[in-house]
DNA sequence: AGCATCAATTTGTCTGACAACTTGATCGCT
DNA sequence: AGCGATCAAGTTGTCAGACAAATTGATGCT
């Protein structure tokens, strides 16, 4: 068990140097337009090979706020990640995957008490629709992946919040694969399914209810279980739940 | 016959090989987790060297569906578009600035929350810095937009969550420009800086004493008020103070 | 002045090599 | 045989140098 320090960001020379490319253009504040030094100055400036440069030079260009010109330089396009963001992608790494899913968490969570406000009835039913729908295949045992992805959606669509529920949606949908284990039949069997419905059934009523700080606790004890399936380390969720719980 | 050239699209050797990758990725529907071919067979398939290549799998990882391991190979991680969130740029609608801000709101008051948990000796030293120069600046009227976007960024840091850490930082840079406003003389006289800097001080005041929901709320106040600076409806944030402060 | 030409500069591409890492097979020991 | 350590391909990451293609500003000519 050699847990080797867990170096856990950059073992890639090339995203080191993107990162800091990324981070003094963001400190620098350059006005679009601007010129950045050329290759051959930036691979002095950081001790690498042009290779490496290119390559982060091009995550840039990828992330829209550099752009090149053969024969001419590069140029500032916009702020660094002006309209783009980009999410570590949990891999492997537990780390990784903990960090998005507490992410997740703040959204969500943020996400109910605010549909608890403002659903209106056409917003109920939808949520309703696929709460019954997953409620119908854990009577039979069923998979229900898509409704469980739907019941989430509805309520962040439920928000009115155009940003916000496409933002949850794209949170959520990092861990679709991994929500496939609740409604297997192993899931039936071990009663994930079931768990993760009365989650549901109780963030509904709170909604429905117009009960946000219900709403909210309740999509919070949801979370946590889901971490719980998930296999994630529920010491760094006690502390959360205590926060919403306790209000 | 000569091709007028209008096509402007792939002028670079490099974009036409990833376009073509990533229209192939599409089309096949490869699991996550599929391995590439390697960089040697690309290399012949497309007819270009291997920087070429090497360029071309960069994009589709700044893209998020292509994730490398080196020694082992290049693997597919998502569908494209999955790992990259774009924001409904908040240009001229008004209505989506008010989305984005509300996304701002729920992410940077959980964000203060956890930080309030998670903070160390260094992150309060950080926080506690940014805070003493908008104090400085305060006092002789100048401006201290950076220290502003410093406080904000140091505490998003204190979370110990690079994810969450990152999207508080471009949720708020899409205000970073309609910060000034606070900063100016024009702030100064109308007492924009002193609300502002009262509500910093309540929220690191709470940070420090491992306080959760009591940065949530400090947190919370600071945001509806930076929401009455900007101009946004407060009506539409009433609702949401409330609930944070019933608690 | 106006214009064509040219040379320097800069990014784009090619080539070859080596380093770091992964993986599966081989070898040696119990 | 079982099993662990070791080794050798294979693959990506990085380096170095060179040439091609495009831009830009200066030069020189009319």
């Amino acid at each position: 068990m050699n847990a080797p320090e867990t170096t856990q960001r950059p073992a890639r020379l090339s995203d080191e140097v993107a990162d800091a490319l990324e981070a003094w253009l963001r400190a620098e504040g350059f006005a679009p337009g601007t010129q950045l030094p050329t290759e051959k100055v930036l691979c002095e400036r950081f001790g690498v090979s042009r290779a490496v440069i290119r390559e982060a030079v091009a995550r840039l260009k990828a992330d829209g706020c550099v752009r090149t010109r053969q024969g001419s330089g590069a140029f500032v396009a916009a702020r660094p990640g002006e309209g783009v963001f980009r999410l570590p992608l949990p891999d492997v790494l537990p780390q990784d995957a903990a960090d998005v899913f507490e992410l997740r968490y703040v959204v969500e969570t943020g996400a109910a008490a605010l549909a608890a406000e403002r659903r209106d009835a056409a917003d109920l039913a939808r949520i309703g629709a696929a709460l019954a729908r997953m409620r119908a295949a854990l009577a039979e045992a069923a998979d229900a992946v898509v409704d469980d992805d739907a019941f989430h959606v509805a309520i962040a669509e439920a928000t009115h919040n155009r940003a916000l529920a496409r933002f949850q949606q794209f949170v959520g949908q990092q861990f679709s694969g991994s929500r496939a284990p609740t409604w297997s039949a192993a899931g039936h069997r071990a009663g994930r399914a079931r768990d993760a419905q009365r989650e549901h059934e109780r963030i509904f009523a709170a909604i429905a209810a117009g009960d946000a700080p219900g709403a909210r606790r309740a999509a919070a004890a949801h979370l946590v279980g889901a971490a719980r399936r998930l296999g994630l380390d529920p010491a760094r969720w006690r502390a959360l739940a205590e926060e919403e719980t306790e209000s």
